[in-house]
DNA sequence: CGAATTGCGAAACTGGAGTTGCGCTATTCA
DNA sequence: TGAATAGCGCAACTCCAGTTTCGCAATTCG
């Protein structure tokens, strides 16, 4: 039952998460610094390395935790749940786009943390499958409309649900665009009221 | 007319960029090291440095020379010139996705140029510049098809333009999903056949 | 109890990005 | 020709992520 030798300080990693996270918001990722946490939580970088092999990692480790749980509902209306589900996407990117004390579209977390999941094969299997997970709930939400005849009986609805999410990704990494609630609904209706079956 | 000192070397540019360009492709981002890239082109850090103040630059120099023109056609067929332009992107997407020889979806290179327009002030007010001057012209393309009734009337250009595109940079980053020359259609298809206008 | 196992802290170390100082070289301008 | 300017190579340096070693502490198993 229990391990062998001696437990971990289970302290630690809330501790050190928690430390993390503040300095990831506050300076970005380059200013997260692993001898800083470990300084700021009074605990040896072995630790840390311990828990998380890299820095990627413990990062990625970071936002997972800050990440709402972007629960999807499903309440028979496809346009109010896609605006929803799209909203706390669009929530998430919007904090970590304000990571890193200078102004200006930063955005460059979202980005640490695709070549983080590049770097090791481990976090890439990860936050993939994770994406898999969540999108085949989004993908199953549009079946569900097309089948009800919500949406049209021939639509495709990969593309669809690409086009959405990546419309959000493409302006908060790329572009520098805002994704706000005004966007959101605009994007929605520009994928989806055409989709419509007529009345 | 002239500039005042010594002029500088311009095979150096040349070389420097040949040979980062080789390294970029072959070990990913992690692997290209400026120290190696003097060595190999025979040159000093310090000569690099003056060129490229930082890696960061470097590797957006290589990656925007090995982009192509990708210039946008107008034929009067919206579907065709999208169905172009979005596969000039794609190719592009898949070059660097295939950087760094561990096999599997990399795509680590895009995101490290996303974090590094956010690291660098420079860098990111020129690639969103650029971007948006593209983009200017893909929704003039758009919007020319609106015009002449190729679209409907009341088309919003804007989120239908980061939708395509987003689709593509979404696929390459966020889930590793293959993104070829059946999938732009298909993206496209999507995305545009039911904003014909109905005959 | 004692042996094995694992966590922890401290410190020294490696490697690569980026900087600095210096002596030298190639060019322009007066 | 000579002064000013700027590129170049060389080498030493700083900084930080990540690794390694070692001695000690806490726990389980026999």
């Amino acid at each position: 039952m229990a391990p062998r030798g001696r437990p971990r300080d289970t302290q630690v990693d809330e501790r050190v998460l928690r430390i993390a996270a503040a300095l990831l918001l506050e300076r970005g990722y380059t200013g997260l610094s692993i001898d800083e946490v470990a300084e700021q939580a009074g605990v040896a970088k072995t630790t840390l390395y311990r828990r998380w092999p890299t820095k990627d990692h413990l990062a990625v480790a970071v936002v997972a935790r800050l990440q709402a749980d972007d629960e999807i509902t499903n309440t028979g209306d496809i346009r109010a749940d896609l605006v929803n589900y799209l909203e706390k996407i669009a929530a998430g990117l919007n904090r970590m786009r304000a990571a890193g004390h200078r102004e200006g579209p930063s955005a460059g977390t979202v980005g640490e943390l695709v070549a983080a999941a590049a770097r090791h094969e481990d976090i890439g299997r990860l936050t993939r499958q994770q994406y898999a997970e969540r999108n085949a709930l989004a993908l199953a939400l549009i079946e569900a409309a097309r089948l009800r005849g919500e949406l049209r009986a021939d639509l495709d609805a990969e593309p669809l649900f690409d086009q959405l999410a990546g419309a959000l990704y493409y302006r908060v990494m790329i572009t520098g665009a805002p994704v706000d609630r005004a966007y959101v609904e605009r994007l929605v209706s520009s994928a989806l009221e055409r989709n419509l079956t007529c009345h």
